[in-house]
DNA sequence: TCATATGTTAACGATAGGTTAAATTAATTA
DNA sequence: TAATTAATTTAACCTATCGTTAACATATGA
């Protein structure tokens, strides 16, 4: 239930990256560690944090580029700069474009842990109460994944499991185009195994019986590469 | 609705209060000041505020002292904390006694500013559940939360402890949507843990008891998410 | 054709929730 | 202040739900 809280760090010089991920892993927290922006981008895509911690400056693409680039995607999660230099503009500016805070080098270790805690409380409530799409129409179905609930026409609603909820939403947000194996393997078990992905096979098939009163809903495999939802 | 958002700042320089109250009012915020925390803590009973700034060395109460009163009355207000010193074990106690923000004397009013709102942009959502609504109807039920009452039709009400009268106000905030357990847990029992989760089932079930009458309204569990009630 | 990927079902263990009652704490009242 | 009552927590026992895994089947592509 109370999983470990999932943090990308972006860090170009790698002995301060290092030290940092582990000081952070010791208290309790996932890392993952990216070395410039362009990598951090990459990370960002492919999983799914709670906090994003960004050193400013950094090669190829800098710390604010980065942030734009996230919001687009994910214009809640928080993010903590941090910075050699405090010049008043680029505090400004870091605060302009979305950050929660902004931190100093160097800086004390346990402040920044209780900065982490104090932005992970704050946006606690926004995410338990997460305005954001759970409803989806497609064909003759309506889903909602926040109630995790499926109707066929006036049918009565079905229940969905947690995993069966999210990965149905999933392959909605993919409608009619490729859902990869390994972005739903990352994203909602976690990690990309055997069991992992043999556990999702399973849950295709009970989708898959879920949505079979429908002839114009089908989940096709890709073979080695993931499933697809065509409808509509 | 776009009402200015008010600020308590808590402040005992008064050309230093009186400056930053006036720099504050010009960026449309109401401000009150109050020049000590004796006087803070008169003028947040009284009032209603967004947000509090409360400077941490203050003579008859400090800073520290005042956040815990404060947080008793209204656990969720976010708080910036004003300093000259910069201490680490005074920066890590604000943090540790719930403050959000910490900024270190003499600071620049315009990063002041966005702190302000980057917290307020947080704490949007949680504003949600902060009505004074203390009347609802739902399918042949009257609810009165603020006397504790609930009635059936014409039957004579039933008085409600202050839980049950809690639980059933936030699920009635959120009928016919989810009602996350770790929401009422953290509000209504401010932990979430083990026994307290427990104990809120126990009220769930209480609740059942008390609405059966009416075969119109239900509470369900959404398993590991939480609550819905469904009602007319 | 053979290794690998996927389809499908069923069984199992782990955890969450439903409910009642006893035990503890808090609030009232005598 | 002691006695009484109300409110809440904890324990106990039971059921439902969920996810993983094993087992066996079929499909795919080199």
């Amino acid at each position: 239930m109370n999983d470990k809280k999932r943090i990308l760090l972006v860090e170009d010089d790698p002995n301060f990256g290092i030290i940092l991920r582990d000081f952070l892993n010791m208290n309790d927290y996932d890392v993952v560690l990216a070395k410039n922006g362009m990598e951090g981008f990459e990370k960002f895509k492919k999983y799914d944090f709670h906090i994003c911690i960004l050193d400013v400056m950094m090669p190829y693409k800098d710390g604010f580029t980065l942030v734009g680039e996230i919001k687009e995607i994910n214009q809640d999660i928080p993010i903590i700069f941090l910075t050699a230099k405090s010049l008043k503009e680029d505090v400004l500016k870091g605060y302009k474009i979305g950050a929660d805070d902004y931190l100093k080098k160097p800086f004390d270790s346990d402040v920044l842990l209780y900065k982490i805690k104090a932005i992970l409380k704050r946006n606690k409530l926004s995410s338990i109460l997460d305005t954001d799409e759970h409803e989806f129409k497609f064909s003759s179905f309506e889903f909602n994944s926040k109630l995790r609930h499926l109707k066929f026409k006036d049918n009565k609603h079905t229940k969905l499991s947690p995993k069966e909820n999210m990965l149905l939403k999933m392959l909605l947000l993919h409608k009619n185009d490729l859902m990869p194996r390994e972005l739903a393997l990352t994203r909602i078990w976690r990690d990309d195994n055997y069991f992992t992905s043999r556990s999702m096979d399973v849950y295709i098939a009970k989708l898959r019986k879920q949505l079979e009163i429908d002839p114009n809903v089908k989940i096709n495999n890709i073979h080695g590469e993931g499933f697809r939802l065509v409808s509509d």
